[in-house]
DNA sequence: GAGTGGTCTAGACCACTCA
DNA sequence: GAGTGGTCTAGACCACTCA
């Protein structure tokens, strides 16, 4: 490749190693989990100097997309890994330490998307929707109740059984059994009266407050793959955010 | 500077330079909002090369310390500048454009600091806090309920005039007036139900859902220097938040 | 000891800003 | 045209991992 020019559409050549190297990422030459190439051998590869490389790999560990490891190599992100667990999940208990909560799947059914879920995921309206809800649970006693809902075409076959076997580790079932992975979520947080339905899963009184977090779930290009609304019971936890 | 060695407390070159940096930051030797020196500059004052600057300059850029614009040169970031406005601002109307809301002061008075605001501040247990209430309006109708609690050995002299002087930017008025620049926040949210007095103000019922965003602000070495509480309408507003 | 990513340098050239 | 930060290269050496 060559230098940076003048052309209108000037793009760096890190960006652009960038890009192959998403490439790669989007096609499964490397899988979650697995080490992407040396630096050395992706220069050669690309035919650009090391330290190009170097700053197109930084970029997407500052994404979350790989994870360097000094003397072992750089490695493709899974939400398999105990480390990217805690990643979307920003409840956490008043006292004591962090804990992962228990998903119990409530149902797992078909529906069909209105024109604001349409909207929201980018499909069409009136697509196939599969609706997850579930509740999840810190040492048995009830947290939060859930409702997920996603494209059924890119999630064919999902059922309860399979949500199961992964013990409700959406994410990493997403990762999996489908090749979606989440990139990033973008939340929006209200304080809202308590339903019906997630007041008695909880067990609070009806329009008792309940923490209401409306979730798009984004992978590749900024695609968004999921809507989910979390309604939790805030008594004893909360969620968690630093703003730097 | 000499090249990194095998001691046992091994640190970088580009962290030593990023410490120097931020001294000079704390110092006041460059305010908030001045040009700092060119990254040759500085370069040939710590005796280092440019690419050692320049990646001590890129972290500090990345913590949002310093503002780089290529062609004009490297800002100290300032909380008075626009774009810094809605940095720590996170609640957004449902529909429409993002608006900054106007304070209205509520109270500005003395009290002490119990253990739990001691222990959060880092301060001793009956140290003088300065305590601000006040309201936030947009287009007149209230959103938010807030009370703000200040180590008075850091903002002396504070008071309601001096608030109003600065209609209720108060990280701008840290800064200008009391040299205490906020670096990063850490919010803990809940939904609640409406205390009397924030219901009031509010105009809503008593124990409607309420967001309750606590929030500690600090400055320069991780030092807490601020606690505040809001109190958030949220029927057409949301908190929002990105995570990648 | 071989291989990985991490740091540091020196130097070239580019894009952008401003006078 | 002078000065700024941004990109890119080539090469040296270091810290860390693993066999």
């Amino acid at each position: 490749m060559s230098a940076p020019d003048s052309s209108p559409a000037f793009k760096p050549l890190y960006q652009q190693i960038k890009i192959l190297i998403t490439q790669s990422l989007i096609s499964g030459e490397w899988r979650p989990g697995e080490a992407i190439p040396s630096e050395i051998e992706l220069a050669n590869r690309y035919n650009v100097s090391q330290g190009t490389v170097r700053k197109a790999i930084n970029e997407l560990a500052d994404e979350n997309l790989l994870i360097r490891h000094q003397g072992k190599g750089t490695f493709v992100a899974s939400h398999t890994e105990e480390r990217r667990k805690f990643h979307f999940m920003r409840i956490a208990p008043d006292q004591g330490r962090q804990v992962y909560p228990d998903g119990e799947l409530l149902a797992c059914r078909r529906g069909k998307a209105d024109s604001v879920m349409a909207r929201l995921l980018e499909i069409n309206t009136g697509a196939t929707l599969v609706v997850v809800t579930r509740v999840m649970k810190v040492e048995g006693r009830p947290l939060a109740w859930e409702e997920v809902r996603l494209p059924a075409a890119l999630f064919k076959g999902l059922n309860a059984s399979r949500i199961n076997e992964f013990s409700c580790r959406l994410y990493s079932m997403f990762e999996s059994a489908y090749g979606v992975r989440i990139l990033q979520v973008a939340e929006q947080i209200k304080a809202v009266p308590a339903p019906a339905e997630a007041a008695q899963v909880l067990g609070v009184p009806e329009h008792s407050p309940l923490l209401n977090i409306d979730r798009l779930a984004y992978t590749f290009g900024d695609k968004p793959v999921e809507w989910r609304r979390t309604l939790c019971d805030t008594r004893e936890f909360h969620y968690m955010n630093k703003i730097v």
